[in-house]
DNA sequence: CATCTAATTAGATGTTTGTTAAATTAGATA
DNA sequence: TATCTAATTTAACAAACATCTAATTAGATG
């Protein structure tokens, strides 16, 4: 999760009213007016809580006839308390931690010089998860994002480095640092490609 | 955790810049002006959000020449981040779901209504831990608090209820609810008792 | 003591926020 | 259609907040 939907997580939870909302929401639906009196409140203020609540993920509304009904989405709240923790600490859903910037750089470059030779090319497509990923994420970053690639253009492309291009084209799909649509390929967004810091 | 606590925690990170200052020290302690820096803020700005983040108790210093050295509390942390999930839900660190004031009067209500006669006296102590416990509160809670026992004293205010006072004194001592210094008996403060509630 | 450094305080400013009363809307019911 | 109900929007206001600059403090060092 980034930043700031941590923030605004938190800033939800970052009031007594909106927190005694979700307390009488735990146990069960209510609406409106009924958690204004609770609360001893206006539905003004409600309806003013309920829209930062409904904001952050927190609340769902049912309606019935004339009356809104509040509840929660349980879900969110359990993740956005750990949200912030797993931001602060680079912790996965897992427990594991995982390697900041500086270390993760680290590792690439021990693993780049491993896995090719002086002259550019690929030495040998490594067997290990990690260091496969962390050896097609150097070549697609070498194409041009946003363009779109013939299939000849692709191989001869992978070719400059490897030659089992047939090969590593497939592994591109597959780890979806790439996609492909009627034999015309395309890099995909950075955030899509995986996360071998995590592994 | 009380609600006070709770939204004094999600306040301290309802901030973009506060949880950066938490995200940077995860790495290790930094000084103020270490901070500022990396944070593109002024030094009294630090300072400020500094002072947000110690009141909720997230952070320690270290004094070491003319630099205070910033660090986390991790376990700070970790605890608020649940917290508000556990006053939600009314959850127990283990995650089973507690019984709420209303529900738990019920169930003390059923417990002594069938381990007590009507004459007052207790039928039988009971063998199950959480039906022993509500028994063993309630015939506590007759004591006076503060108030220092002799032994004699303690074993007659028992057999006006049952005639094993030795056994029900043990228990009194081993779940807490008394405490014994050179036979002399006293109530332990309420908030030392054990709570049958979470079982 | 004078000077340097890092941090804090004080004061100012613009922004966000919690709350309310009053006006308005959306939908149900007669 | 007129009326009732529950919720929302609007406008207002005080309080809280994030940030800055400038002044001040606390310690270290020459």
């Amino acid at each position: 999760m980034q930043l700031d939907k941590v923030v605004q997580y938190h800033k939800a939870l970052a009031d007594p009213t909106r927190i005694r909302i979700l307390i009488l929401l735990a146990d069960g639906e209510r609406s409106g007016q009924d958690l204004a009196e609770k609360l001893g409140v206006t539905p003004a203020t409600v309806t003013h809580h309920a829209a930062k609540l409904r904001e952050a993920g927190l609340m769902n509304e049912r309606r019935d006839k004339n009356t809104i009904f509040f509840s929660l989405n349980r879900d969110f709240i359990h993740d956005g308390a750990r949200a912030a923790e797993q931001l602060i600490f680079r912790k996965t859903e897992g427990g594991e931690n995982r390697l900041n910037e500086e270390e993760a750089n680290r590792v690439r470059e021990s693993v780049l010089k491993n896995f090719f030779a002086a002259d550019g090319r690929l030495k040998s497509i490594p067997a290990q998860l990690k260091k496969k990923l962390i050896v097609l994420e150097y070549l697609v970053s070498k194409l041009e994002n946003g363009r779109k690639y013939g299939e000849k253009e692709i191989n001869e492309f992978i070719r400059n480095f490897h030659e089992d291009f047939a090969t590593i084209r497939r592994e591109f799909i597959m780890q979806q640092f790439m996609f492909r649509e009627n034999e015309i390929y395309e890099r995909n967004p950075v955030d899509m490609w995986p996360r071998w810091e995590k592994l």
